[in-house]
DNA sequence: AATGAATGAGGTTTCATTCAT
DNA sequence: GATGAATGAAACCTCATTCAT
């Protein structure tokens, strides 16, 4: 078997593995042996526990970011867009429900690894952030700390969101999307009425 | 020394250890040592690591639930009481730092004390609905599930913006809760909207 | 059993374990086993191998170079003590097999200890150098680097003499000792009538 | 590229690697990049790890005792040869810096590679025996056992000379061959005067 | 003939946990 | 009651060595 493919079904084995108890819990161990591959086998391929961990995420985080890129290419103004981009998103967290839980349950850790994590969650929050002052017709009126915390919330938001999601049962997409379209245009809209009327 | 007090004196050393680096990367070698006591009275007291880390995140979730609670005691109708209860919240995150980080930064590390976090996250989410449902005049108009999933929304979107707060620099906290109690009004008022005129 | 005495013990079955095939070839496994101590212990005490390795090289080292010392203290003159301190570093090597071996067969592994060994060989090449600078009347006579190399040269032979001597059955001390005695005042002797009639 | 050039070429590269850290520090891994091969070319050569070693000190350890051979054929009597035999030695080691360093700088190592490297030492002991028994006029006056540990010390010497010089700057070769040689003469004749006036 | 790919076995080290004093 | 001393188990990682192509 060539090595790229072995590498990727390596990477497919490792997500459940570190999604059940977290990157300390997990072992190379126990990760070799799901794969089916000799534990010196993960050293060659990603040179420690932590590159592969690493490598996990980076996998995982590149392609929701490039979902919700693509997403985000829809026609049909900003609304619509915001619309595709939460479907998509959800999309993503339902295919990968291990990868999801890797990439956001888990800020602690060891701390490259961590930072990782947050370097991607703060792509993120700048790709929203973006997205709230495009939807707001003149940027200036929100200051810039404000809409940086409105991003940070609303990723929270759709991050606790998708979780509680994971969770139930007979909850369907489409109505989770339409909430959390929900929650984004009513605090985008607050937060503007309220920058306007300056206490 | 009798042993209730020695148990709270080494809950509080043991904080900023299990802050530092999570629950994986403190060691009950290290927590012996800065509390000043040694390792086999850890052990007589929390009997393992996970106990004396559930008896820290219990120890804390129990003082921010009981400052929400208090909190929402204050006279002026369900606005004043909301925002009672975020400044509150945000004045518990800034005054326990390390708490605040344990609790919510870490929800990896082993199941057991994963689920014990889930469980007080589960708490404060049931107190956000039940908030919600007391601002909503006609209670049945928004349906169990949207209100489950708002209040999950709103949560995160509060630990997310806590945690953001935490690593600015000079942002104020009243500027902060002005703009998580927008946000939680304009998603509640939103999602009531919503309802009303049904898809 | 206090941990001094029983640090002592590890050393003394460590060396014949180093001596067998080199630090390398040694584990940490087999030493603890012959040590009938438990590795953790071994790691508690020395912290790591290099560390049990130095210290073992230390102990043997400095109870070498301190008989050299105490021998060079006898009454009769320079002669006398030259014979007394070669009489007491092959009674040494015939008492501490295992601790010359150690000492004087390793100059290769990992280069901390390396440069361990070589340090106190080059304290003993000092001590040397410094008894053929006493025995030359006019010290200016042999020039630096020259009673330099003789230090090194005689230090050598001496070691090479030592591992020849463990490996004959037989042989009697006082023949070794004679016979360095012998090579010492021949090779200093010897460089001195070169020195005083230069090329 | 025929077998044998290649295996030469092979041994070339191999000699910095084992010189650097020694036998253990030196992976097959870094052997076989370096000499731009594949690790089973390796194994198909020289059988294993300790095969190499055994090619390489073999093959060095020849040349140097093929060059103090050649080096013994000179015109001028015994002072003669021997002055040229050393000089040869240590050109040698200038030349073949590595290939000494391996050579005599490493008797630990896995006990087959250390014989090897003993039986090499042998060898020259014994020359150097014979040199000087054939130095002397009536050999029967030096018991064996005499100029055995005469050869070895001897032998010590030279080794020792040698790594000092290495590690000095700026001494020159035809000093440190004068040295040896008066040690040599100087010690050889010493040993022959304490045989004849015996205790 | 030559190698990319793969591994078994063993290395050092750490840590939660428990006796015996 | 309190602890210094001790350990079983398991973690990550490396390396000499060999197939299958």
């Amino acid at each position: 078997m060539p090595r790229p493919e072995r590498e990727q079904l390596i990477l497919d084995v490792a997500g459940p593995v570190f999604a059940r108890g977290g990157y300390h819990e997990a072992s190379m161990d126990e990760i070799a042996k799901v794969a089916e591959v000799s534990k010196p086998m993960l050293y060659a391929y990603f040179g420690s526990k932590e590159g592969l961990y690493v490598a996990y995420i980076d996998r995982t985080g590149r392609e929701l970011l490039d979902r919700l890129v693509r997403a985000g290419r829809v026609d049909g103004g900003a609304p619509a867009r915001l619309r595709a981009r939460i479907d998509e998103f959800l999309a993503f967290v339902e295919e990968y429900r291990e990868g999801w839980t890797v990439l956001f349950r888990e800020a602690c850790s060891s701390s490259p690894v961590a930072r990782e994590v947050a370097a991607l969650r703060e792509q993120i929050a700048d790709a929203v952030r973006r997205m709230i002052e495009a939807a707001v017709a003149a940027q200036s009126e929100l200051p810039g700390a404000a809409s940086d915390a409105l991003a940070h919330a609303i990723v929270g938001a759709g991050e606790s969101l998708a979780n509680w999601w994971l969770e139930q049962r007979g909850v369907a997409r489409e109505d989770v999307v339409a909430w959390y379209v929900n929650l984004v245009r009513a605090s985008v809209a607050g937060a503007l009425r309220t920058a306007r009327r300056p206490r």
